[in-house]
DNA sequence: AGGGGTCTGTGAACTGGAACACATTTACCA
DNA sequence: TGGTAAATGTGTTCCAGTTCACAGACCCCT
C-alpha cells in the first residue's frame, strides 16, 4: 500500500491477533539498500517490521520521486495487495538491513477462518490505516511546506539512546517525503537551524525546540 | 471515508453479498441539499447510494472546501467509520433528492458472522478503495490542473438521455472537486470549448471529442 | 419587467515553490 | 592525503496557479 503509521505499536494488536499472525508470518531480511518489491510487481504479502528501516515510495511517469513513509519496528505495509489481488502500488526498499515478517493472503485467511473473532480487529486496523491515508492526502493538499516539513520532521523523529528525538535523513530524502524540492528543504532547515529549533547535521537532524515546531505544524 | 469510486457496480458484488447487504441495511432518503453527516461527527454506518447524487468533501482550517467525490448509482461511502470507530473524515451531503441503503457496524458483523465467507469479498472491496484513494492522492500531488481536471470530466460524465456524455456541476464545485481555484477551472474548461472539445453551459458540461481529453489526461 | 443572486468569462498582479546554477563542505576511500 | 562523490547553502529566474477585481450572462421570483 502506501502511507504508513509509525505507530502501529502505540495501538497495539491484541496479543491473540499478535500471536496467530506471528506464527502464520514468516520472518525474513534485507538486506541496505535492497529493494522488497517495485510499484507494478505482483505480490500478495504484507509486511512487518520488526528492526530497520523501510522507505515506501512511488515513482511518477517523469521520474520524480514520492517518499510515502518511512517506517521501523511496529509499523505494517504492503496491505493493499494482500486484500486486493493486483500489483502494488508503491516500492518498498530497505534504507538499512531489515528484519520483517512476511505474511499472505492465504496466511491471512488461515488465520481468519480459524479465528474469526479476529476479523473485527483487523477491520479496525484497515480502517485506522485509511484514516491515516486520508490524513495524508489532506496535508500534501492543503498545508504550505514549511508545516508539512514540520509534521514529518515531528512524525519520524525517533528517540537517540542520549535522549534526544532526532532522525537520519538527507534533505532530499526529505524533500521527497514533503513532494518539495531538495533546495526548498534545504532552505527551510538551515533557517530553523539559525533559530536554535533544530541541529542539522549531514544526514541527520536533531530537534531542539518542539514546542516550536509543533508551532509552525499548527498542531 | 473519502474517495469514491463510481463504478462499483462495474466491478458488481457477488449476488450472495449483496442480498445479505440488502437484507441487513435500511433504506433511507434525503431531501436536495440535506447534510448526512459532517466530520467529526459520531457514526457507524456505510452508506449504497440507489438514486441522486451525494457529494463527499471536506472542510480545511482556513475554510477552504476541498471536494473529494460526487457519487451516483452503486457507488458507497463512509466506510472509514464503519471500519474504525470515531469522527467521520469527510461530510456528505445530498446534491439532490437521493435514496440510500444504509448500514452499521452492528449489521456488518450481523452479515459477516452469518456468512463468512463473504469476508474475504468484504476485504478486496477495501482494497480496491485503498487502492483508489492512493491513485487520487497521486494525481492531485503530481498531476498538473489541465490532466487533473480532464480526468475528472471523464470519470464522472454520465450518460445523459440522449446518449452523449455530460455532467451537471458548477465550475467552483468542479474547481473544489480538482483542488483548484474557480477561476482557473473556468479559463481551462472555456479554452476547450473554444477548441470543441465540449460544450459548457450554465450548471453543466457535456464532453465532444472525448479522445482528446482523454488525451490532455494522459490516458 | 425588474432586480438580486448565482454563475461565467477574462484580465492583471502576486507568490510559493520549482528549476537552474554554483560555491562549499564533508565523508570516505584508494 | 589528495580526490571524488555526496550532501549542503544560497541566490536568481521562472512559472503554474492563486487572488483580486470586474463585467456580462442567465435564472428565478414577486
Amino acid at each position: 500500500m502506501v502511507l504508513f503509521e509509525k505507530d502501529i505499536s502505540e495501538t497495539p494488536l491484541s496479543r491473540d491477533l499478535r500471536e496467530a499472525l506471528t506464527n502464520a508470518a514468516r520472518p525474513m531480511r534485507l538486506a541496505p539498500g535492497e529493494t522488497l518489491f517495485t510499484e507494478q510487481d505482483e505480490g500478495d504479502a504484507i509486511y512487518f517490521v520488526l528492526d530497520g528501516r523501510m522507505e515506501i515510495s512511488m515513482i511518477a511517469d517523469d521520474g520524480r520521486k514520492i517518499g510515502l513513509d518511512v517506517l521501523s519496528r511496529g509499523a505494517f505495509f504492503g496491505e493493499i495487495a494482500l486484500l486486493d489481488p493486483g500489483p502494488r502500488t508503491a516500492t518498498a526498499m530497505a534504507l538499512e538491513a531489515c528484519s520483517l515478517l512476511m505474511l499472505n493472503r492465504a496466511g491471512l485467511h488461515y488465520v481468519l477462518d480459524r479465528n474469526p473473532l479476529l476479523v473485527a480487529e483487523v477491520m479496525q486496523l484497515i480502517g485506522k490505516r485509511m484514516r491515516y491515508i486520508t490524513d495524508q492526502l489532506n496535508e500534501q493538499i492543503l498545508l504550505p511546506l514549511p508545516k508539512r516539513l514540520a509534521r514529518k520532521l515531528l512524525r519520524l523523529a525517533t528517540f537517540t539512546d542520549c535522549g534526544t528525538r532526532c532522525l537520519r535523513l538527507s534533505h532530499s530524502e526529505l524533500a521527497d517525503l514533503v513532494g518539495a524540492s531538495r533546495e526548498a528543504v534545504s532552505k527551510a532547515l538551515s533557517a530553523w537551524n539559525k533559530q536554535g529549533l533544530l541541529q542539522t547535521g549531514r544526514g541527520s537532524i536533531e530537534l531542539l525546540d518542539e514546542e516550536a515546531l509543533r508551532d509552525i505544524a499548527g498542531l
